[in-house]
DNA sequence: GCCAACGTTGGC
DNA sequence: GCCAACGTTGGC
């Protein structure tokens, strides 16, 4: 008998001025390689939990209109992040080899751009005050995401014209 | 650029 | 294992 897991959904933020919505969509299959998390606990989540298909607001962090800017999803499992390797990178690790990957990363598909919901909106929103985005000193780049919130998201801020697949 | 908050490092 | 120093994140 096989277990049905609950859609899972979490929150990644990109610096816009390294990978954007808009470049995601741009890529091939709109689909981009999600470089550079140097984090144990981020990684964790992408090793141990995240799962194709899942559900991800794309977050634009680090830029002058900090928010959710689009919908993507998981689109493959994880593997070595090729960067911690190349010496050029400003992810270069030096103490990780291909033969023990410290870093690893996913891909991520993007589905369509949402208008900007920014900070202080979802801070405004009652229902999505537990959010791990919103929470004090939060820094994960990679956080989870309840179902509710999703929901939430979904039906108040974003055009419902296109669904996951 | 500031700075609060947090993660990591490394000496002990 | 403790913890001070340091580096990074990320909103403002």
């Amino acid at each position: 008998m096989i277990a049905l897991e609950p859609p899972r959904y979490w929150l990644m933020k990109s610096e816009p001025a390294d990978c954007s919505i808009d470049d995601a969509l741009a890529a091939a299959h709109a689909t981009v390689p999600w470089t550079g998390v140097r984090n144990y606990q981020a990684r964790n989540f992408m090793r141990d939990a995240m799962q194709v298909g899942d559900g991800v607001l794309f977050y634009h962090s680090s830029c002058p209109e900090p928010g959710i800017a689009g919908i993507a999803r998981v689109a493959s499992g994880a593997r070595a992040d090729p960067s911690q390797f190349d010496p050029m990178s400003p992810y270069f690790d030096a103490k990780s080899t291909p033969a023990k990957p410290r870093w690893l990363l996913l891909d991520v598909q993007a589905l369509y751009k949402t208008r900007l919901i920014s900070l202080g909106e979802l801070r405004a929103h009652p229902a999505l005050a537990g959010m791990r985005v919103l929470q004090r000193g939060n820094r994960l780049s990679i956080t989870p995401v309840q179902a509710a919130e999703w929901a939430c998201i979904l039906r108040d801020c974003v055009r419902t014209d296109v669904s996951i697949q």
